[in-house]
DNA sequence: GTCTATAAGATGATAGAC
DNA sequence: GTCTATCATCTTATAGAC
């Protein structure tokens, strides 16, 4: 129960952000020690190379959607509702600080990125499908069809955030948003 | 009609290549001087800024494109093969080549370019956006259902390109792909 | 944990000869 | 058009003092 966020967090806060925005290969140590109001050489004491950081960032990441989506499930029973919270937190980032979802980010620039990293991204979308599958399982249908409504979900919604970056407003991400949740449920 | 690839071409067609599995940050004039042959100054000669080399990959990109839905209308009236047709543009450079949509990559990385890369990217999505709307249009239904659609079907297409990016296969993105044209259509 | 100092290499770019 | 030579700057890191 800290009071004050750590150095490590407030980097990690801070570097999430920037990768969101402008990507892996779109910053450098420099920008985040700037953000922090410390200096790179600080930076490497925390994360000694840049992989360190982008590996952090993204199970971090990934935990913390986890736990959105236990959130979710303990909430509401119905699956309508489930999608669209799930939607919701795509949206979320979106509107508050025009970013994309950093897995998303960092799925575009997979080729780049140390295997680590790589490693992670992958467990989050694995992840996504796995528990979207779970929820637009029905018993009447076969589970292949869920997984592959959890498939068009799930790329419905990272690709309108993706053309969302070159959008002024938010607006059509969220009709889009809306029109995927009625095709899929 | 030139037998041989002028260097300029050349150049465009090797950083097109590495802009679609790296990214616009990912790679450097270093990198494509290899691939064609040269030295970074004789890059320079042709594209002075790396903005320039940027801003000419998404026009000729961009002009490809147009030219391939200019082929689709006039090989097939049937919406649903020009659905399947439009898939297969996408659906190709990933299995050919492994590549992410040119357009795709850079709005990702959309916050660090230059402005004229940008507007050139922007203009890309609405283009598809457009002819999208057209193909769905129908009669007897509003025209914003049909933009809405193609919304739904160009953020699914390029979300399921960025997600295939973890995957090794493509066998995911064409069953997508196939669920979402049977789903909009 | 944070700092100064430092370094090797990459990067985007220019000048001027051929 | 392409080359060599050169550039300032950025980037990722390391060493060692406080």
């Amino acid at each position: 129960m800290q009071e004050q966020p750590s150095t490590s967090d407030r980097v990690v806060e801070a570097a999430t952000s920037v990768v969101q925005t402008r990507g892996y290969n779109g910053f450098s140590y420099a920008d985040i020690a700037d953000m922090v109001g410390i200096r790179t050489s600080s930076l490497h004491h925390h994360f000694p190379a840049k992989g360190d950081l982008g590996r952090e960032l993204a199970i971090r990441y990934r935990r913390a959607f986890g736990e959105a989506l236990a959130d979710i499930e303990s909430e509401t029973d119905d699956r309508i509702a489930r999608l669209q919270r799930y939607a919701e937190l795509y949206a979320r980032q979106l509107s508050e600080h025009g970013r994309m979802c950093l897995c998303g980010m960092l799925a575009a620039e997979y080729a780049t990125l140390p295997a680590p990293v790589q490693d992670e991204v992958r467990g989050f979308f694995d992840e996504q499908r796995a528990w979207l599958a779970r929820v637009l399982a029905e018993e009447r249908r076969p589970a292949t069809d869920a997984r592959r409504r959890a498939d068009v979900f799930l790329a419905g919604l990272e690709g309108a955030l993706l053309v969302a970056r070159t959008d002024g407003s938010t607006a059509r991400f969220k009709r889009t948003a809306r029109a995927l949740v009625d095709t899929v449920a």
